[in-house]
RNA sequence: GCCGGAGUGGCGGAAUGGUAGACGCGCACGACUCAAAAUCGUGUAUCGCAAGGUGUGUGGGUUCGAGUCCCACCUCCGGCACCA
């Protein structure tokens, strides 16, 4: 027997693979498809370091069983090389972005092939390659053409360093995702996708995906729809009729409208009202100028400038329903981004609205109540209700920490002492006379009222009518234990005066269903606003609406509109950047933009010498003058084509200068890989039908970006006809990443990188293979641990090694369910990307082969076909010197038999009164009597049973026997 | 603050409500060797000589039986954050 030396096998394998073409897919071929996808690398100058590779690790395995499983399996691989990390490695080492993008690739590709990946190279793609990016800009000029893609002029993030600007999604906090950098505000003219508009598509959708829940959730909260309305307050501004002017506000609690005491608008809207030829006091304009100029204090605390100060103007706004005038603050807090950039403040019923309201001493209005209803004695609506108002004394003794309850023994309640109050009285005095009529107890201290009050509906049963309870609660502490007689009958019956503890204070225990409102309010020192809903109070006609009701019927008696707010923006989708695909976009000399005509396109980059951003919000193809002038023509369809000067149609156009971001192209390349070479549309119509959508999806978590933005285009090209499904990854697996040995994240600039070209060197890239996969489950981060990859090395050493154990004799019965058993679980396991799980269990499985006489051929060539998907190269190596043909990679996934998986005896656990005492063991499938039998002749049984009765047998065939006495 | 995810030996980690710690690393001892490495074998949660206790972040609960289910809390990691 030759001795393992993996640098032997793998190169000679892979060379016979790549010459036999044995990863070559047909796209027409009848067999079922499956599309198994890696999120596509961007080759970074920097090469691959052993994180790498592990999900494309995963995707080979499970692409490799389910083609053996008799899929037409299509695993494709490319590169997403347009962009920043491009361009500044360009600049860096002063080469061309597109040589340096070519010797990347070129260096990931050999890193890549030397691990055995099994990637149908004939399907790869680039996205800087002008036949790729020729359909990333055909789609834009759909969208441009379906009005989707519009030029802005609004305030975008710039990074000053990057000399860019800059999508949210590029920001981490208030800083460049990239760099670091703090970006600022700067108007500029922008490309914009109305990404918005397909928000609650991608939010409806979310639910016919097979992906991790928590990236659901992240990309809902993401988009951050929130339904509200829009309301419109007039304006009374002096020396102008009211009405002339006005503000609208969003709100998502327009139930609220009654209680709004004052009106708070953004920096940015107030400008506008400047522009438009509002005249504020100096303090005014002065306190807008900073505020927008200080972008990063708007977060921090409210600074506000009200619109009043008795020299100019005074604005005022008019509540809708009430005609009300409250007065209308500048304020720091409140973004332009968002619903109107303008709100109404509740302080009543808002935390920031209050916290604003104490610190200008508005007044706070109470408009919502909590309203609870009783879910044991569910208000009927054929009762008549009655209505009281009552209080609730709520005592707490600090030197027993406990609760002052009554627990009655007619009704079975606990409950707190409650008294009705009459209008007018004082909720103290109530409260401390039924507390001494009800236990006894005078000497109490007075802390506080907890707040307005809570309404409760029941229905009373010992009156057949139903109750509406409005209860406040007074919280008292015990002083002493002063007590006086109280009568045991009348209203006193049957109750007890119990002390408890805060767990049995609790509204599951105790019968008011207020308590639970009670106890949150005790929490909290400060009195704090209810932001709940509840039913309407103080609103006049809409008292006892509840909150759900009254904002529909208040919105619209204040002819608001129910609208949503998403906090996604509209995508900025232009860079001022040199590597990025240009835009199918000329314009005239009215400055008005055309798209280019399908002919014209690629519209390609071009090749120049310097390509350093400038800096001034030009895109350096601005100085390209022999680029951005053309001349051409609009055809019929308003579309531009290029022509000879001499042409008498000829005109002047300039190209836009701004380039696509990095997104664009991974945003649809997964289309591409089943038709890359198409040269006439995007992708064939029956291909697409064919082959999308991606079956399974792996990578890194781009929960907010790359997967909000290809769902977006998605859906856009399913509009318009381009694919047939309209989402275009079905299941999503996220890869955890592999850190350095130090916990640290691996980089050059740290010195902990480990380079997977070394660990090949080593140990064999199949080695590699199965410790990436053994590490930990695959969602999980975890460090690299060199010392550990030597088990995996002994386990592939010992695999090879057993073919000497190889008899052409019957395997034992031991070897053999062993086997079976791991037929089930590496399949089952593959399937649902647990590849640590299945890696465990063929080494148990080689371990029963180790431990048994001599394995037949059958179950070491078995054996080799499961562990070809992790380790091909040993794998195919052992399958040819057991004598077999063809490649390991194209036999028949095994199959298991379910009779040979079960064990011929059990091992039965004994447990006594649910605690373990022993083990026996019985033939398979013994019946309880059998076991119990058994049982008996143990030493345990005498010993904890002896000649006791059980009082009960819990019996689980194969597997325990519990003797409860 | 809000929303996710996770807390199990010295380490990575296993466990459809049914024998916690599979598998692997490490460690200890033994075999082989002049010796070492490699390899192979045995052992390895913890306290205890043992019988037997105790153990899956903490405290309660449900159950014959809980790492797993329920309630409250603590810690760590990730995302969002004046979103009206």
């Amino acid at each position: 027997m030759e001795p393992y030396i993996p640098k032997n096998i793998e190169g000679k394998w892979q060379k016979i693979w790549s010459d036999t073409k044995l990863y070559e897919m047909n796209v027409h071929s009848d067999k079922e498809k499956l599309y198994v996808l890696d999120m596509f690398p961007y080759p970074s100058g920097e090469g691959l370091h052993v994180g790498h590779p592990k999900g494309y690790i995963a995707t080979d395995i499970y692409s490799r069983m389910k083609k053996m499983s008799g899929y037409e399996v299509l695993h494709p691989m490319g590169w997403d090389a347009f962009g920043l990390p491009a361009e500044q490695f360009a600049l860096k080492n002063k080469v061309h972005p597109r040589v340096a993008v070519e010797r990347n690739i070129a260096r990931f590709k050999e890193q890549l092939s030397i691990i055995g990946f099994n990637y149908d190279w004939t399907k790869e793609v680039n996205t800087t390659d002008p036949e790729f990016y020729k359909w990333t800009q055909w789609i834009f000029k759909q969208m441009w053409k379906k009005g989707l893609a519009y030029e802005s002029y609004e305030p975008i993030n710039w990074c000053p360093s990057c000399k860019t600007g800059l999508a949210n999604e590029d920001l981490e906090g208030d800083a460049c995702e990239r760099c670091g950098t703090k970006v600022e505000k700067k108007p500029l003219r922008q490309w914009v996708l109305k990404i918005t508009d397909y928000a609650d598509r991608m939010i409806a959708d979310l639910d016919k995906l097979d992906w991790p829940e928590g990236v659901k959730l992240a990309q809902k909260n993401w988009i951050g729809k929130s339904e509200g309305s829009e309301i419109r307050f007039n304006l009374c501004v002096t020396g102008v009729a009211d009405g002339t002017y006005f503000v609208d506000v969003f709100t998502t609690r327009a139930d609220t409208l009654l209680g709004a005491t004052f009106i708070a608008i953004s920096a940015e809207l107030a400008q506008t009202w400047i522009s438009m030829g509002w005249k504020p006091s100096e303090k005014i304009t002065s306190f807008i100028q900073t505020t927008l100029e200080d972008e990063k204090n708007r977060s921090v605390d409210f600074k506000t400038e009200l619109l009043k100060d008795g020299v100019d103007t005074e604005v005022l706004a008019i509540n809708p329903l009430t005609q009300e005038k409250i007065p209308v603050y500048v304020a720091n807090y409140v973004i332009s981004g968002y619903g109107t950039g303008a709100l109404m403040g509740v302080p009543a019923h808002d935390e920031r609205d209050y916290a604003f309201a104490k610190q200008h001493n508005l007044p706070v209005k109470e408009v919502v109540r909590p309203y609870v209803i009783d879910h044991v004695n569910v208000p009927r609506p054929d009762k008549p209700t009655k209505v009281r108002r009552n209080v609730h004394a709520i005592v707490y003794d600090p030197a027993t920490d406990t609760y002052l309850i009554l627990r009655n023994s007619v009704h079975h309640w606990d409950t707190v002492v409650i008294g009705g109050v009459e209008e007018g009285e004082d909720l103290v005095e109530a409260a401390k006379r039924e507390l001494r009529e009800e236990t006894g107890y005078t000497d109490v201290t007075f802390k506080r009222i907890l707040g307005n009050p809570v309404q409760a509906g029941y229905f009373a049963p010992h009156k057949d009518e139903n109750r509406v309870a409005i209860a406040s609660a007074v919280y008292f502490e015990l002083a002493s234990d002063a007590r006086v007689e109280i009568p045991t009958d009348g209203e006193n019956e049957g109750n007890e005066v119990l002390w408890v503890d805060a767990s049995e204070f609790v509204p599951g225990k105790m019968i008011n269903s207020e308590l639970g409102h009670w106890l949150v309010r005790l929490k909290v020192q400060d009195d704090i606003p209810y932001t709940g809903e509840g039913i309407l109070v103080n609103s006049g006609a809409y008292d006892n609406l509840a909150s759900e009701e009254a904002r529909k019927k208040i919105t619209e008696d204040a002819k608001g509109k129910l609208l949503s707010q998403y906090r996604l923006k509209d995508w900025v989708f232009a860079r001022q950047r040199y590597w990025g695909e240009p835009f199918p976009i000329v314009f005239d000399e009215h400055h008005v933009a055309h798209v280019v005509a399908d002919s014209e396109l690629p519209v390609k980059l071009p090749q120049v010498e310097a390509y350093e951003p400038t800096g001034t919000g030009e895109s350096p193809l601005a100085a390209i003058s022999e680029w951005v002038n053309v001349t051409g023509f609009l055809n019929e369809d308003g579309e531009f084509v290029s022509c000879d000067p001499s042409d008498p149609k000829a005109k002047h156009f300039t190209r836009e200068t701004n380039t696509m971001p990095q997104w664009a192209g991974s945003s649809w390349y997964y289309l591409r890989f089943a038709d890359p070479k198409n040269n006439t549309t995007l992708i064939d119509p029956s291909l697409d039908k064919k082959w999308q959508p991606v079956d399974v999806y792996v990578g890194g978590d781009h929960a907010t970006r790359h997967l909000i933005y290809a769902r977006f285009w998605h859906k856009f090209l399913y509009d318009i006809g381009v694919v047939s499904y309209d989402e275009p990854f079905k299941r999503l697996e996220f890869l955890g990443f592999i850190l350095a040995e130090d916990g640290r994240k691996m980089s050059k600039r740290l010195g902990n990188v480990i380079n997977p070209d070394d660990v090949v060197a080593i140990y064999g890239a199949d080695t590699l293979r199965v410790y990436e996969m053994f590490m930990a489950p695959f969602e999980q981060t975890v460090a690299w641990d060199t010392k550990s990859i030597v088990g995996v090395e002994r386990f592939l050493e010992r695999v090879w090694k057993l073919q000497a154990k190889v008899r052409d004799e019957k395997d034992s019965s031991d070897a053999l369910t062993v086997l079976h058993k791991t037929i089930k679980k590496v399949g089952e396991d593959i399937d649902a990307f647990k590849f640590n799980t299945a890696v465990s269990s063929m080494m148990i499985c080689l371990n029963a082969g180790e431990a048994a006489p001599h394995v037949s051929s059958y179950w070491y060539s078995t054996f080799i076909t499961l562990l070809a998907p992790f380790a091909p190269h040993i794998s195919e190596e052992l399958w040819h010197t057991l004598g077999e043909r063809g490649s390991v990679h194209e036999q028949p996934w095994p199959s298991f038999d379910e009779t040979l998986l079960v064990d011929t005896t059990a091992t039965i656990a004994i447990q006594i009164g649910g605690k373990l005492r022993e083990t026996i063991t019985v033939p398979r499938d013994t019946a309880e009597m059998g076991v119990l039998d058994e049982v008996k002749k143990t030493q345990s049984y005498q010993k904890y049973v002896g000649s006791a009765t059980p009082k009960k047998v819990i019996f689980v065939p194969n597997k325990l026997i519990n003797i409860v006495i």
